[in-house]
DNA sequence: TTAACTGCAAAGCCTTTGCTCGTGA
DNA sequence: TCACGAGCAAAGGCTTTGCAGTTAA
């Protein structure tokens, strides 16, 4: 089952509809490959259909994380935004330079490492892992280090 | 020198002033051992100073952060409220129950692998990692079990 | 003296929500 | 049919900012 159809039966399943705009926001979804958030998913879905609104984007979002075929995180320890992907068990998270801006995406079995020690000290489960990490990047540090 | 000396040197290096209220929210700073919000932190400068503006308590930990002498992150997946605390060499991060709300603080020698990682992967220095883990805890499993 | 700082209030930013009309099943 | 969902606009929550008066150095 791809992921457009489970998230079809995950709305179903818990009694909710298949609307004309959460089958767009599904299919967006698919077709795009990494994380993207609410507001750039809305003016994708906006060349399709003009008329959808950022709250529905919001509460489709919503309805496919409590689903469980998508999650969310948010990318840098300043930029205040969240951001979807499909349901993946792979942990990314992001480093963003404080001086250029630019994000870099990073992966570390030491991520699954957090979470089994998390799992095992605290009994907890469904762990979520929100990671970003900020600091200066190679090259600007060498740019700093010519200009001062 | 102390945190309180540290701060002041800092502010005056970078050609700031010592206010009153800098003064007493680095007194604050130094006496709370634990992770604050602005808004806590408000609160206790209050009771000290009953006109002090919580616009000027977000401005002097801007300040702060910026001499390096404090660190801010956020403490829970929903990035709902961001800490800060005295720049100190541990790691730490946290966990809450996504049912209850509880906030367990966490920490782990694997924060500092990763940021060696990423260090070493990247070349990215001065590195700040935000971490916060959502999930439930034991207690919500069980009586999620119990009530369904 | 005077540039930096404060208090106040208002604005920003992302996200959520109340309301009413529309629509899937 | 009719409860769920959409669009719209306004509100929410934390944080930032413009302004004018205040104060450290």
């Amino acid at each position: 089952m791809d992921f457009q159809q489970q998230s079809k039966a995950a709305i179903r399943a818990s009694g909710g509809r298949i609307t004309s705009q959460r089958e767009l926001l599904i299919d967006l979804l698919a077709a795009h490959n990494d994380e993207i958030d609410a507001e750039t998913l809305h003016q994708l879905a906006s060349q399709h259909d003009p008329n959808i609104n950022l709250a529905t984007v919001y509460r489709t979002l919503h309805t496919l994380e409590a689903a469980q075929v998508i999650t969310s995180h948010y990318v840098s320890t300043d930029h205040e935004r969240k951001v979807y992907r499909i349901n993946t068990k792979q942990d990314v998270f992001h480093f963003t330079c404080r001086r250029c801006g630019r994000m870099t995406t990073f992966n570390s079995p030491l991520v699954g490492q957090i979470k089994a020690a998390l799992a095992a000290e605290l009994g907890a489960v469904e762990l979520t892992l929100c990671m970003c990490a900020g600091g200066l990047c190679a090259q600007c540090q060498a740019e700093t280090a010519e200009t001062g």
